[in-house]
DNA sequence: GCTGTTGTTGTACGATCGTCCAACAAGCTT
DNA sequence: AAGCTTGTTGGACGATCGTACAACAACAGC
């Protein structure tokens, strides 16, 4: 039943770049709407608009895809929160306060936006190179939050220890904001995050 | 090569109530050996040495079993952090202190542990129910953590707040503890929240 | 010991999974 | 315009998934 239109091209070629980002956004997407149960090889392809074999193509396997998908929207976060950062003006502190914000902003705490997380921490336990990407991305967090912290005055000897906490206690109000929404607001969030870093500074 | 020993009962018939809980507790150990993507409920039948129809006839579908593992196991989490609350003596900062260090023994504070939460957080965003049972769980959990609070001098119109805070900040803690075990001890984080509960008290 | 109840088994079923690969065609090169 | 490269298709494949159900057997009551 495929109408024979003088000359449609089935489908287009797309330079191979191109081609894993779409694929990566399409799993994104779908993660975001089924979650990890329901992300199929087969329901990516089909929001990516493409044939099924293509992620084998460009992937070794639909794990490697889920990698993939958590390092581009892990970057893209990060860049968020620079930018919210470098927008903060050279004030340390604002900047810092802008850091913790921007955190909570919708963009960010996305109950969606969740659902990569968790198919991605579903693997690290049992994949050893998964496992390694957790590492280096959690390590490269809180080397951009302990310069944060330096630029506020805490003593070197102290930025590794008050890194960690503020990482923790933002991800675990970012957390429970993302699983029920309803709990308490994101204004609520950085107000607690902010008077935190009261205490770490004073 | 079944040996026909004169009378060696092929099964047992179980109370239900034991049964269900075998069927949880195999749940749990197959969660933590090979994560939401290996548990299917054979696996999980096999491992509670179970026909795998048994788990249709107990539990509605594998989400229920899922939902009623993570209930099992956060009840008997609450119940090792109570013990160690109640252990601490009479003693209202002693008795908060042994909440918080007790939330990083190793029992707690076990990667294994985590797959079930993983796999419970990966229901909470498309069922209702499930949403509500996490809903349920973290508002008992608060509300446990404000009267130790309010018992170390926090005013009530602050517990709220600062059991949020301790909250997001234990579990963000214990999140990455369980995720990345080599990053920093279980001391440092009970240290970290230690000092956090110093600046809410004082 | 016999019988009735019912907890349990084991399998069949259709659906869906991830992976693979031969054939096809889009678009650049000549 | 013809050929070539290769990105892309689409279905086949075996494995595994969750579920359902008829047959079976363990155990209590008689």
């Amino acid at each position: 039943m495929k109408a024979p239109s003088p000359h449609q091209p089935a489908f287009r070629r797309i330079e191979p770049d191109a081609r894993r980002l779409g694929l990566i956004e399409a799993c994104a997407r779908v993660l975001a709407r089924a979650g990890a149960a329901g992300s199929s090889v087969r329901a990516i392809a089909l929001e990516a608009g493409v044939s099924p074999g293509l992620v084998s193509h460009y992937f070794s396997g639909i794990e490697a895809l889920v990698g993939a998908t958590y390092e581009h929207i892990e970057a893209a976060v990060a860049e968020t929160l620079d930018r919210a950062v470098a927008d903060a003006g050279p004030e340390p502190r604002a900047r810092l306060d802008a850091f913790v914000t921007a955190s909570f902003a919708p963009a960010i705490a996305d109950p969606q936006l969740l659902a990569t997380w968790i198919a991605f921490w579903s693997l690290v336990t049992a994949r050893p190179a998964i496992a390694a990407q957790h590492d280096e991305q959690y390590s490269g967090s809180r080397a951009r939050l302990e310069a944060l912290l330096g630029d506020c005055g805490v003593p070197k000897n102290e930025q590794r220890r008050a890194a960690i906490a503020v990482t923790a206690l933002v991800d675990g109000l970012w957390l429970e904001l993302c699983l029920s929404p309803g709990c308490f607001s994101a204004e609520e969030a950085g107000d607690i995050a902010r008077r935190f870093l009261d205490t770490l500074i004073s």
